[in-house]
DNA sequence: GCGTATCCATACGCACCCGTATGGACAATA
DNA sequence: TATTGTCCATACGGGTGCGTATGGATACGC
């Protein structure tokens, strides 16, 4: 054989890998597809090594895929924190909250991991574990800027709702058209 | 008992399949968990027949899937002509449409479509068509209430993104809680 | 009764993907 | 150099679900 064997990478990576390099290639190929484009083989093939990688990092695939979920929500987690860390006043926080759910798209990846989770209680519990954090942090931006409590925790709600149509809506439209809806949807809750 | 004691059916079927039947089934197993609850083995099972039906009226899953994307437009399609026919006065008619959503969950398939149908171009174009025969109905709504063309769409757009949102959250919550939350949102929207 | 059409059972080949077993390549350390 | 630990290649077994081939069962027209 070759001197450097290493067969051929399909990417620039090194060829040892982690178990993030793993997950991160794994969440690459559910937000491409769904659950059942993580195959063991296919994301082998992605990252330029064998199966042999993966059994050494991971049990099997279905702590794989529960390793998976914790990695989403923990992203996701922390996306929540870095937004928590601008006390602004509170409308124009909300506004580039929403901004950055329209513009970054977010992966388009809630749909995948709603799908794959609905059904499975224990992982909805991450899900929703995930579900509360965003909206409680939406909830103290609507507290914030003045709305009694359970009234800031319907426009919360409302919104947050808002926002999860929003990725699953197929049509072609361009961002312009839907951060003008986005906006006109936050004009109605920071209204009355 | 048996009368015909050909197996045994799980359910008080007649033995003898149709095309409609077995894209009933399918439908349910999707709605259950996604697109890859849908084998054709599995829905022989549950339909107390064997794999020999389903290629009798089937070419191959990949156009059995075709043809149940098919289906479940065609009933989202039937659901929306049903409602168009009651002319009442529009934001009553809002209410109630939005009740129904809420309460028949609408079998909560659209997550599952979605995540199944998002990446692939053809199939998206079937959801697309559906989505916008759905966003007229409640545009006209909105336009026979009285609001002018454009409000009325980006009104309608709001609370379809709500309603589809909602469908998403895990989170465990009574309908009474999603009904007024959903009370809510159309109040806005109906507002100024 | 006979033939034909409709619908299904059974059995099989096959591809795909999971998981394991085993050994090898490479780096770090002594 | 020897050793140990880390990470991966290769090869294999086995299960599962797709698709096909073929014949059987039932209903209907003649």
């Amino acid at each position: 054989m070759s001197t450097r064997g290493s067969k051929q990478a399909k990417a620039a990576m090194p060829d040892r890998q982690s178990r993030e390099s793993w997950l991160h290639t794994a969440l690459q190929a559910l937000a491409k597809g769904g659950i059942d484009q993580v195959r063991v083989e296919w994301l082998a093939r992605d990252l330029g090594v064998t199966k042999g990688s993966f059994y050494w990092h991971f049990k099997d695939r279905d702590q794989f895929l529960e390793a998976l979920l914790e990695y989403w929500a923990e992203q996701s987690t922390q996306t929540v924190i870095r937004n928590r860390s601008y006390p602004d006043d509170p409308p124009a926080r909300i506004r580039a909250v929403a901004e950055d759910i329209v513009r970054r798209d977010l992966a388009g990846m809630d749909p995948h991991i709603r799908s794959w989770t609905q059904y499975d209680p224990r992982r909805a519990k991450v899900v929703a574990s995930v579900d509360k954090l965003r909206f409680g942090f939406l909830r103290d931006l609507f507290v914030a800027a003045g709305y009694p409590a359970d009234d800031a925790a319907l426009r919360a709600q409302c919104l947050y709702r808002y926002a999860l149509g929003e990725q699953f809506i197929l049509a072609r439209e361009s961002k312009a058209q839907r951060l003008r809806r986005m906006h006109t949807q936050i004009d109605l809750l920071l209204g009355p």
